[in-house]
RNA sequence: GCCCUCAUCGUCUAGCGGCCCAGGACGCCGCCCUUUCAAGGCGGUAGCACGGGUUCGAAUCCCGUUGGGGGCACCA
């Protein structure tokens, strides 16, 4: 038997961190048991599914690196309405459905306040077909439903407690249930791993397989994702759309391991880990049934060591969006024609430890870009005390009479000054570090002035000197 | 209300009856290095929810309690 495993995601805008994690999970057991992994969008309605959010789906399995032509897919669960309804007739005819025209109000007057189910008012009263009929699938009185899951072992429901369902509404249209259950079936589909939140309706759908007539796949529900509050991940409260992570600067490869971290571990006392380490060591069963919270702090602290391992050529290459701007990252606030690539190719190798997402490349840099540094008030206010108009007199006096303008030099030029009025480097640099960058940190500053030129530096540093009381 | 489910440091986890007075990582706190800030090095903080069993022996197995989460539509 081919394995065949289908991913399924909301047909909505966004791409969710959960749904991330929940298709590298479904792509490496395909992969792992020589299988298929097939995609499908669960809608049961065409009309209200919109081609871009199909795109923002698939340029996010993109980035994540589940590279297109290693799954099938994507299909849509709506271009199957014939089987759908097909299928709803099937089990009318054999009398594992029968048609309803209790309204909801109804059923809640006859069961009272709390409401627990259908009722099953009409259940042997054999109504026709008709419009504004729905059609309700006669669940059994007794027994009981087994999941078979990979992670939960075998949950177990009494039928009894299951209420006959709703299958087909009023106009004949299927409901999401029966749809979905009748794709995976003519779609081959033995395996389904999606998040615990689904729990509870797989009695249900596994009650349509055997109603049907073939036998269930494999159910894996894997834990949710949560937020600080424990509670599972959500697109009003939380910060879940992968595309925000893309767009702040995280690596790809960076966030799919911490993904993959979230309910599981490699071997080893290790964290991160090449993917192909995950890809062989992964083992669904493995994964640990309780939530995990969505912690990124450990994202950042992942994506800078990512950030550190890269080759400086390409840690460059990395920044360029942000130096740049793009379609959905802000553009940075200096002009294009100021940006310069052989400066910021100088001073990236001193950036690269000092960020842990790619956005942050703009605030270190952008002095030597801008005609005059954005000057932080409170930065200022902190280090432009008295006494510091002598200083930078004296700082510009040295740095001007340099013969040549290198980091060396401009080091020992301002020790010198600063040795003058005792004061250690760490004093001494504040002042110029401010003036020049606009900033109390940042790069190192003699590394900078030296890549900003002798001319900038000095026209910053007596810019500077007027502003001092 | 009903059903399902989960439970090791603040967080993610290792552990699957003795190797554990519980290991790693993030965070946090020190120290070192240091031109600021990082990075790096060294050290520290902190946990088996509770109560019963089973067993020579329990973080590991069983039962219960408590607490958390999810689901209960003619949505998907």
């Amino acid at each position: 038997m081919t394995v065949r495993v289908r991913f399924a995601p909301s047909p909505t805008g966004m791409f969710h961190v959960g749904g991330a994690r929940s298709a590298l999970q479904n792509w490496i057991y395909a992969k792992q048991h020589g299988g298929v992994f097939v995609l499908r969008i669960e809608d049961t309605d065409a009309a209200r599914n919109r081609p871009e959010w199909t795109e923002g789906i698939l340029s996010a399995l993109d980035w994540i690196g589940i590279e297109r032509g290693s799954y099938e897919g994507p299909y849509f669960q709506s271009v199957n309405a014939g089987e759908h309804r097909a299928a709803a007739q099937r089990l009318h005819g054999a009398g594992r459905a029968y048609y309803c025209d209790c309204t909801r109000e109804a059923v809640q007057a006859r069961t009272g306040s709390t409401y627990s189910g259908y009722d099953g008012f009409c259940r042997d009263r054999n109504l026709p077909a008709g419009e504004g009929r729905a059609l309700r699938f006669r669940t059994p009185d007794e027994g009981e439903t087994v999941v078979v899951d990979l992670i939960r072992g075998a949950p177990t429901f009494e039928n009894r407690l299951i209420e006959d369902f709703v299958i087909a509404r009023g106009d004949g249209s299927p409901v999401f249930l029966l749809a979905n259950v009748v794709d995976d079936q003519v779609m081959g589909i033995t395996h389904v791993i999606r998040a615990e939140e689904h729990l509870p309706n797989t009695p249900k759908q596994q009650l349509l397989w055997e109603a049907l007539g073939v036998r269930p796949p494999v159910w894996a529900h894997v834990p949710v994702v949560v937020n600080e509050k424990r509670q599972k991940l959500s697109k009003r409260r939380d910060k879940v759309a992968l595309e925000a992570y893309r767009d702040d600067g995280y690596l790809p490869s960076a966030m799919r391991n911490y993904l993959m971290l979230l309910g599981w571990a490699p071997s080893g006392n290790r964290e991160i880990v090449p993917w192909s380490v995950i890809e062989s060591e992964f083992r669904l069963a493995e994964v640990n049934p309780s939530p995990a919270f969505f912690d990124e702090k450990k994202l950042r602290a992942f994506n800078g060591e990512y950030l550190r391992a890269l080759p400086v050529a390409e840690f460059v290459e990395a920044c360029r969006p942000w130096l740049t701007g793009t379609a959905t990252i802000p553009p940075p606030p200096w002009q294009p024609a100021e940006f310069d690539a052989e400066a910021f190719a100088a001073v990236a190798p001193l950036a690269q430890t000092r960020i842990a997402v790619l956005s942050e490349i703009v605030p270190n840099v952008d002095f030597l870009f801008l005609a005059f540094p954005l000057i932080d008030e409170a930065a200022w206010a902190k280090t432009m005390k008295e006494g510091t108009g002598d200083l930078l007199d004296a700082t510009v006096a040295a740095f001007d009479g340099l013969a040549d303008w290198n980091a060396e030099n401009l080091k020992s030029a301002l020790e010198a000054v600063g040795a003058e009025r005792g004061l250690k480097l760490g004093k001494a640099q504040a002042p110029a570090r401010v003036a020049v960058t606009g900033r109390t940190v940042g790069l190192p500053l003699f590394e900078s002035l030296a890549v900003l030129g002798r001319e900038s530096t000095l026209a910053r540093l007596r810019a500077a000197r007027v502003r001092l009381p």
